[in-house]
DNA sequence: TGGCTTATACTTATCCTGAGCATAACCGAT
DNA sequence: ATCGGTTATGCTCAGGATAAGTATAAGCCA
């Protein structure tokens, strides 16, 4: 190793500062939350330091300190640098280190400036449960068509326009919910959020959806994509539910996350030919129509199969 | 976010260095090699410099010193602090990001020290396409017996061992090819690596297989289980491939990476039914047997589709 | 009791996958 | 020219998974 540093100068003069941010997620009452602090403008977030033994304790710190969580399930999302962004060509490097956690909502303990934000106040395009407000979906498509446009060449413009409609599922195209970092990153780029005009884009017109500071929207993007293509396909999803739960239940909960729309009777098929949950022997109360069964996650599955399918031809000889 | 890191004793104490590693994959004659530095025992590496406008730059500028290999597609693989494992309590936090990167293998040019390794030296275990080789699979199952017998009690005994049946495959159970972290986890925890001895493990007997400095096996381990995983539903096969190619060949390809034979006609039609590939006309010469077409990867998957399979039951209305 | 709501069981057609058989096209040795 | 070896390529077939929908059950309330 000594070796391959020689071409360096090293010295303190590359120290950088490392910052640790949680996407912290609950899904209460079919409603996807997370958790932000500063009056709801930012995830919780501080840096790493001497004290902490490994990342995620330090990141479990910062989030018990802000917010009086603490932290169940989690997994690392993503790191970034800071600059260019900032723009400050002069400052240290400032690296972000991002982490998905799940849990169930409660409250907020006294004194901490911590709420439940849900996260399509950030993402208002990202719920197609209900399928997308006519007024969000006009003005999107036309602002993005305006931006498609805007390019120089006409061969520019239909590069453009076949990348909004992939990653918008215009024109017919089908939508895809796991998209949702390429979304922010192409709005970001058309200057359709107030984060790019903030950083220097040409004030064009801005879209509705909360903005967070620094790159924290673009973290919670990350997130999002992550959480939606990982409850397909590893059973993260009882992490967010209590320890009793009915079938509906569970699929609002998928739902709520996905921001589609499921077959009910196909969703049960599939959650019970996985056997990914068993009956308590209880039956829910308070409920309208037929009353339900309650189930609980069968948490040997974890222990008994490691991952689920492959997608290769794989040979028995 | 100012209010955010009032619990934090910031301050210069606070600074990290944080080394950018790169594990840069190609696949020649059906051998999955890496890129490596100091006699084989070192991925490319190097600190994150203020020279660097981003993590990425600052790893192809690091690679291309080192190697003199450029990098061609890259993906951040997972972000780690070194600490605990260097034991040093006093010394400032490192962080090292690690990249995967692939390509075709050519010639290291003169006055490097690099050169491509062959991955299965380090990880003999991980190639099932021969088979484990009878030796090697004795002494690993015999191994890790043993250590699920020291447990201490009869109860943690069982879950060892049942740890080790699924990561490995034993007890009749399926081999999967993804588990590699896991693997590599476990075996050092076992205390059956040079690594864990080196960190303090008491010396037990170790096992065959190459190991490399600081956590860059470990780092190699996250890398091809991505890889394994990402080969599955993503056409990231091609990266490795030259332009043009047969489909043995590019089954081959595959194989080497997953460590295990697929099923060569159902391969073909996997391949022809999602029309990742077009016929360029050619056929292929120097070959034993009928000689084959020659194919190259259709450009225009990136962009028409922007991923495969959802696994919910998704409702149409 | 009828109407509303949700739960749950089944059916049907289609598609995907694993496995294998059969044939084609080339080479070299006889 | 033919046979045996080798790889390429086409095709079939059964079983399982999926998408979509129909039908029935079991509560509540007016």
């Amino acid at each position: 190793m000594a070796g391959a540093r020689k071409a360096s100068k090293t010295g303190a003069a590359n120290a950088t500062t490392a910052d640790l941010v949680a996407v912290l997620v609950a899904v209460t009452d079919g409603e996807p939350k997370i958790m932000t602090i500063a009056n709801a403008s930012a995830l919780p977030s501080g840096p790493f330091e001497f004290a902490h033994r490994s990342l995620q304790t330090g990141l479990r710190a910062w989030v018990e300190a802000q917010t009086g969580h603490p932290l169940g399930y989690v997994e690392q999302l993503y790191t970034f640098a800071d600059r260019g962004r900032a723009g400050d060509a002069k400052s240290p490097h400032s690296i972000s280190i991002s982490y998905l956690g799940l849990t169930r909502e409660d409250k907020v303990g006294q004194g901490f400036e911590a709420h439940w934000s849900g996260w399509y106040e950030y993402f208002p395009w990202e719920d197609h449960r209900a399928g997308l407000p006519a007024a969000l979906a006009k003005t999107l498509a036309s602002r993005l068509r305006a931006w498609s446009k805007s390019a120089d060449t006409a061969s520019l413009q239909r590069e453009r326009w076949q990348r909004v409609a992939i990653t918008f599922g215009l024109d017919e195209r089908e939508w895809n919910e796991e998209l949702v970092l390429q979304r922010y990153e192409l709005l970001y780029e058309a200057g359709l959020l107030p984060e790019a005009v903030r950083d220097g884009a040409s004030a064009a017109v801005v879209i509705p959806g909360r903005p967070m500071s620094g790159d924290h929207r673009r973290i919670l993007a990350t997130g999002i994509a992550r959480l939606r293509a990982k409850i397909k396909y590893r059973p993260v999803v009882f992490e967010l539910m209590p320890a009793e739960f009915t079938l509906l239940q569970l699929q609002r909960t998928v739902e709520a996350l996905a921001g589609r729309l499921v077959h009910k009777q196909n969703f049960r098929r599939l959650i019970e030919q996985q056997q990914l949950v068993e009956e308590t022997g209880a039956i829910a109360a308070d409920t309208v129509g037929r009353p339900a069964k309650l189930f609980r996650f069968r948490h040997g599955v974890l222990a008994e199969r490691a991952v689920v399918g492959t997608k290769l031809p794989l040979s028995r000889t």
